[in-house]
RNA sequence: GGGCGCUUAGCUCAGUUGGUAGAGCAUCUCGUUUACACCGAGAGGGUCGGGAGUUCGAGUCUCUCAGCGCCCACCA
């Protein structure tokens, strides 16, 4: 705790132990990085808090097809040895990630790494669980759930995916007892689960059914009476009209179980086989059949009942687990764990409505919204054993004792009672809900506490809004009486080059291991940042990569450059003191560059903050002012020399600091380099250092108006030369005719660099007449003119002329259009409208110069 | 069925209060210059998905149509 410095935390959201680094984990932890380190340059005691998750079910996955492997299983070892086999395998892989997260340069807290199963995590758990109970906010309720009959454990309606299966709906004839002949003809996607049927429910106002309700169906198969019901659930529209009812194995069958006081029949076992319900009546036969063995079963029966109305081909959804996909989710009765979500909602809804929690981009608060407030109680019991084990007793009779030991529960229960603790876990969700809180040593009144908490920023996928993000707010707004968080940064998926889901079976996943040996960490980095819009996805591209490495290389380059020619780095330099302009615009420049990457990276634009590094580096640094300068290295005036040799090795530090959050390993390298140490030591680091604010009067507007036009006087001579092909190596001569005394003050002061640049042997500013077969172009108020009789194709510059004319023509008369419009001239603002006046007037300008030139071209 | 989002240069995408459309890659031309060919200079390329509206003015705001994608719910 560097207590002196204002805090700023921001936690991590911990990957999956049994997680290897993919893309989307290279996206988040570079942009939490990038802040980190941005934070720590302004002076803030960060906190970035690293951790990993025990990611119940999939770990418990990992390690039982390990078991397989070996022949065995986690049956046969037992809970307390798979347990244990399951720690080990943690301490051997579960570092995988975290070492390849230092790969790519995160700078966490390392040492204050924490795993949501530690001892003092399991502590705040319990803490949580048992105070929830007491007040409660947690019970036992039998509902239905999503059951994985592989897993044998419930399933969060989050982790369930629809597919779309081509199935069938069977038509079923239901004999009405006592009306000899008459049926009730109900239709299923799922005719097995006739067998729990408890009711035929039809609309209260269907005509067809209405003299029916009240009536009882013999179940066939299994001889059960059942009754009709009216219940407003029944659609007339759809199917028959009349829906049979199956409470224990269809959720909305259980509402209106609910609602009618049926019996819920049971009909399945953990498996998904058939099992003797009491009183469901159920033929010996089918006891013990798989789901779907049955389905064919029933089907055959009641076709040769000749039940079997009609049978049509359907595609419907059946739900699978996200997970494993193939497995087939069963909607199944049993007893769970419920937290009860819909109170803890209501403070966590308001906290982002008050804008106590912020989300960035704004468009999500909708989405987190809509969830939050259509949530259901939170089913958090998992039939698992790897995970938080709820802390729950039950004594003989099944009376529950809940306390945070099993010494406590003892005391609740009584001296000498014989517990057994229920065997389920929690949901890995719960755990993670109390991450930012729980890492700092809660239920601990700790330093951290009370210093890191509420954090500043979470940074996380969309994906994990309704499984982590509300489940913080919920929980650290309970246990903490304050948001977790008062900033969330959303960003989105990264997707291959067509947008398209990475994913190991469609073979298009993009390893950033391997981008980190192509490309090297930096550029990958660089290059999530660069895509990192605020918008729904993030397409990764290959070529942009290529991008960044070469970049990369070009700072390494220049960086060179810098050694080759003295320009090393003072560090009591101070560019206020500059006197040349060239080196008083690069400075000007560094400055504005510097306020756009912050002001960006505050606004979590890392994009803007990416371009404007790249732009001023390569562009501006490179391009220009290391070509400018080079005749000055060269030249003769010692003065002038040492200050841009300090200069630039000065701006490349700078360069090197604003973009060591994004470049952590080139930057520091160089910047070693840079101070002529082979590798630099604590002390030196840019990770540092602070980042540069610059006092205002470092920026000189006059030093860049002057430059911009020495920039645009060479880029309008090459343009020309390119144009016209005269060859590159060729020395040409340029007269300018009718330059301003400004301008032709800058002509002098910046002729050599002119000269060498545009590739020109003399130049001259005179009002002579243009020589003939020049050509001609324009720079504000002068004609460039470059002599070139003997090289010059008529012809050519008379088209390119004529181009530039009607180029000139065609913004004049767009500007007209404006000018001469009454309603423009009285409504827009002054200053538009003195601006496009302007603009016309210079338009206007270019046009009579160019024509000048086109006439004089005519008349050689 | 409810919600969200996308459609801008050949490709991948920027474009923050409405005021003459930008980048990277790709393409084409030319390469003198010992930091850099992972380079330098220059160029071409877009009626901003279609239509309507608001406005002096719309890629930007509103409506509508079309196509695509995602999330949630449902599917007897």
């Amino acid at each position: 705790v560097k207590s002196n410095k204002a805090p700023y935390c921001i936690p991590m959201p911990p990957p999956n132990v049994t997680g290897s680094l993919h893309m989307g984990h290279a996206l988040t932890m570079t942009l939490q990085d990038i802040l980190s380190r941005f934070e720590r340059m302004q002076g803030r005691d960060v906190l970035w808090q690293p951790g990993t998750d025990h990611a119940g079910i999939a770990t418990q996955l990992v390690v039982e097809r390990l078991l397989e492997k070996e022949g065995s299983s986690r049956h046969k070892l037992g809970r307390e040895n798979f347990l244990k086999r399951v720690w080990e395998w943690k301490e051997q892989s579960g570092n995988t990630i975290t070492s390849q997260l230092r790969r790519l340069g995160a700078t966490p807290d390392w040492e204050r790494e924490r795993f949501t199963m530690d001892p003092d995590l399991n502590k705040g758990v319990n803490k949580v669980f048992v105070q929830l109970y007491n007040e409660k906010l947690i019970y036992k309720d039998k509902r239905l759930v999503n059951w994985d009959p592989k897993m044998h454990t419930a399933v969060s309606d989050l982790e369930v995916e629809q597919v779309e299966i081509k199935g069938n709906m069977w038509h079923f004839k239901y004999p009405i007892k006592g009306m000899a002949d008459t049926f009730i003809t109900i239709a299923t996607t799922r005719p097995e689960t006739m067998l729990g049927d408890t009711a035929v429910a039809v609309h209260p106002e269907d005509e067809r059914y209405k003299k029916l309700i009240g009536k009882m169906v013999v179940l066939p198969i299994t001889g059960r009476e059942i009754p009709i019901i009216a219940d407003d659930y029944a659609d007339p529209e759809k199917g028959s009209g009349a829906v049979k009812i199956t409470p224990a194995h269809d959720f909305n069958d259980f509402e209106v179980g609910k609602r009618h006081k049926l019996p819920m029949l049971s009909i399945l076992d953990k498996d998904a086989k058939i099992a003797a319900a009491e009183g469901a009546q159920i033929p010996e036969a089918y006891i013990g059949l798989d789901r779907f063995v049955a389905r064919k079963q029933v089907v055959a029966e009641i076709e040769a009942l000749g039940l079997l109305d009609k049978i049509e081909p359907q595609v419907h959804a059946v739900p699978h687990d996200e997970k494993s996909k193939s497995v087939v989710l069963e909607p199944f009765l049993t007893d769970q764990w419920y937290c009860d979500a819909v109170t803890l909602a209501k403070p966590a809804i308001e906290a982002v409505e008050t804008g106590k929690t912020q989300f960035i981009p704004k468009t999500w608060e909708k989405t987190y919204f809509e969830w939050m407030r259509n949530i259901q109680p939170w089913c958090i019991s998992r039939q698992l054993w790897w995970g938080h084990q709820i802390p729950a007793w039950y004594d003989d009779n099944g009376k529950v004792f809940v306390a945070e030991t099993e010494e406590e529960a003892q005391k609740l229960a009584g001296a000498g009672v014989k517990l057994t603790r229920d065997p389920d876990v929690l949901d890995t969700w719960f755990s993670s809900a109390l991450w930012p809180f729980s890492t700092l040593g809660w239920p601990e009144k700790t330093e951290e506490v009370k210093r890191y908490y509420p954090a500043e920023t979470l940074i996380t996928g969309f994906d994990i809004i309704f499984f982590w993000v509300a489940r913080m707010m919920m929980m650290g707004i309970h246990f903490m009486k304050d948001v977790p968080f008062k900033k969330v940064y959303i960003h989105a998926l990264v997707r291959d080059e067509k947008g398209q889901k990475m994913s190991k079976t469609k073979g298009n996943v993009v390893d950033p291991l391997d981008v980190i040996d192509q490309y090297g960490a930096d550029a990958l980095r660089f290059t999530m940042a660069a895509l990192a819009a605020q918008g729904r996805d993030v397409k990764w591209s290959n070529s942009r990569a290529e991008g960044y490495r070469n970049f990369a290389t070009k700072l390494w380059n220049a960086s060179r450059f810098c050694e080759m020619n003295g320009c090393a780095l003072k560090i009591d330099f101070k560019p206020q003191g500059n006197k040349h302009t060239l080196n008083r615009w690069i400075v000007s420049e560094l400055a504005a560059t510097s306020v756009k990457v912050s002001d960006a990276l505050k606004a979590f634009r890392y994009n803007d903050a990416a371009s404007a590094l790249y732009q001023f580096t390569w562009g501006t640094f490179c391009d220009w002012y290391i070509e400018f300068t080079k005749p000055l290295i060269n030249g003769s005036d010692a003065a002038v020399k040492q200050e841009t040799q300090d200069t630039t090795g000065w701006v490349l530090d700078q360069i090197l600091l604003l973009l060591n959050p994004f470049m952590p390993y080139l930057t520091e390298e160089l910047h070693a380099h840079l101070l002529g140490k082979e590798k630099a030591g604590k002390e030196d680091w840019l990770q540092t250092k602070m980042w540069p604010v610059f006092d205002k009067a470092v920026i000189d507007s006059k030093a860049q108006e002057e430059v911009n036009w020495v920039v645009k006087l060479i880029s309008e001579i090459r343009s020309v030369r390119s144009d016209m092909n005269v060859p590159a190596a060729a020395q040409i001569k340029m007269q300018l005719k009718g330059l301003n005394a400004t301008n032709q003050q800058r002509l002098n002061t910046y002729l050599d660099i002119i000269k060498r640049l545009a590739r020109l042997s003399e130049v001259e500013a005179s009002e002579n007449a243009a020589p003939k077969g020049s050509i001609q172009t324009v720079i504000d108020e002068a004609n460039i003119i470059l002599p070139l009789a003997d090289v010059v194709d008529i012809a050519q510059e008379r088209e390119r002329l004529k181009k530039e004319i009607d180029k000139a023509n065609a913004n004049i008369e767009r500007i007209n259009k404006m000018l001469l419009n009454q309603a423009f001239l009285a409504k827009a603002p002054e200053e538009v409208v003195q601006e496009q006046t302007e603009a016309r007037t210079e338009a206007e300008n270019l046009k009579a110069k160019l024509s000048q030139a086109l006439k004089q071209l005519e008349a050689a």
